[in-house]
RNA sequence: GUGGGUGUAGUUCAAUGGCAGAGCACCGGAUUGUGGUUCCGGGCGUUGUGGGUUCGACUCCCAUCACCCACCCCA
């Protein structure tokens, strides 16, 4: 074969849909009751929309977005996030009339220029949920339970909630002030990255791995020091919520956002034993981004998550999300005759939404009924020339083997009956 | 974008310069229409791809692609 699947992409194959289907029906189920609705956005936009919204310096922006220029010359991107799609269709739609808030959610692909990893692909699957229109922190803390209930209801235990506040953009730029005084007389000792981060990203300075600005990162300076008492009120309100909700964590001052729009509340799902890639989703407030996006001034909070981690993390816990489907029965004829009177027969019982096989290819009785165990059938249903003579089926019971005998309609009755339990 | 590891049958893996093999899976058979167990039979694989070294390359060298792992970044 001459084709290949692009680099950090992957097939979804049959024997693993019925895994994706449980976790995004979980998803949607969950969400659904607490009151959110599905929004679907397409899959590429402006890449101004992303541009503006995430800001040029983000890694996101700068390297890692699949852009392309459509026939007529306009500048298009593969989304990389969900948030800022949702965002405008929420703008153009203005979905803001008439409604006090919206509460959205999302599953879907997203796309980013990576270097393929461990839980890190260049199309991925995200779910998320977006709650647009409120600063109160009754909903932060909700949005916050609906990400936690949802990886526990399927069963993740060894994984952490992490809570932080970056303030608003006035707090932010103060921290980011004493962040800079506090790393200016080191400069020269940190790595090469950090030197820059120190003039773009100073926050950027507190989660870096090399070890000597590990060490200088030490000593540095708490966001939570440097909130103005509104954002500290907030905080504090998110957090009485979320005990009240019963949803455990933890505060970690060190929580950085990639993304340009994030203010105050800020949280993470981590996973120890994904490896390097050990974040389960992460969201967090961006009061600033609709109206960055040319909107209004409309506050919201949301979060994504990565469906490829979570099928890593339940199956590093050793989840089991059921197994697939199998067949109801296996139909085999033999000769012409009982094929005639079999058709009408499978269609009846399909349409009826039984799960029947059937594999005329397969001539010998013998290999039909191997197939049958073969696709762990419940049933077979023999209609053989003796059968097809007499007006009959044959049902068979692939377990017990014990068989009867039944009219052709009959058959169709039994099965009926045997699904309902 | 940077670094390390890996690439042989559908799959899991052997074969360290001399004829490419095994388990599992799959298919067929063991007298006419009863499966799962057992027995027998069934593999012509561009050894990821392209070059090079050599009498001879799965094996050594170079390049390239893909995967894995880490940096980076994040979900």
């Amino acid at each position: 074969m001459n084709y290949k699947i692009p680099r950090g992409t992957y097939d979804i194959l049959p024997s693993q849909s019925h895994d994706w289907h449980k976790i995004i029906s979980a998803f949607r189920q969950l969400a659904a009751a607490c009151g959110y609705e599905e929004i679907t956005t397409p899959v590429f936009e402006q890449a101004q929309l992303f541009e503006r919204s995430s800001g040029e310096t983000s890694d996101v922006v700068k390297k890692e977005m699949y852009r392309f220029t459509d026939q007529k010359g306009r500048e298009f991107a593969l989304r990389p996030e969900g948030t800022a799609p949702v965002a405008r269709s929420y703008l153009e739609n203005r979905l803001d009339i008439g409604a006090a808030h919206s509460k959205l959610y999302y599953v879907g692909p997203m796309f980013r220029y990576d270097r393929p990893q461990a839980g890190r692909y260049r199309q991925f699957y995200q779910y998320g949920i977006e709650f647009i229109g409120s600063d109160h922190p009754y909903f932060d803390a909700e949005v916050i339970s609906i990400l936690w209930n949802y990886l526990s209801v399927l069963g993740i235990k060894r994984m952490r909630l992490e809570l932080n506040s970056v303030g608003c953009p006035e707090c932010s730029k103060a921290y980011d002030q004493a962040l800079q005084d506090y790393f200016r007389p080191h400069l020269n000792e940190l790595c090469p990255d950090c030197q820059i981060r120190h003039s773009q990203k100073p926050r950027r300075l507190l989660d870096c791995k090399v070890k000597t600005c590990k060490q200088i990162a030490q000593g540095a300076p708490s966001q939570l020091d440097y909130l103005d008492e509104p954002c500290k009120v907030h905080f504090a309100s998110v957090q009485d919520y979320l005990a009240r909700m019963n949803i455990p964590f933890v505060i970690n001052p060190r929580i950085v956002r990639g993304l340009d729009y994030y203010t105050n509340t800020a949280f993470e799902v981590i996973y120890e034993g994904l490896g390097a890639q050990n974040s389960l989703a992460g969201g967090g407030r961006y009061n600033g981004l609709l109206e960055q996006i040319g909107g209004k001034n409309i506050p919201a909070i949301g979060f994504a998550g990565g469906f490829e981690r979570l099928l890593l993390a339940l199956r590093e816990e050793q989840i089991d999300l059921g197994a697939r489907p199998v067949a109801d029965a296996y139909l085999i004829t033999m000769g012409p005759a009982a094929q005639q009177l079999a058709l009408p027969l499978l269609s009846q019982l399909r349409l009826g939404g039984i799960w029947v096989e059937y594999d005329p290819t397969k001539n010998s009785f013998k290999a039909q009924l191997k197939a049958a165990n073969n696709c762990q059938a419940r049933f077979a249903l023999i209609i053989g020339e003796d059968e097809a003579a007499a007006g009959k089926a044959l049902l068979k019971d692939l377990q017990s083997g014990e068989q009867r005998l039944l009219e052709l309609d009959a058959a169709n009755q039994f099965i009926e009956a045997f699904k309902r339990n």
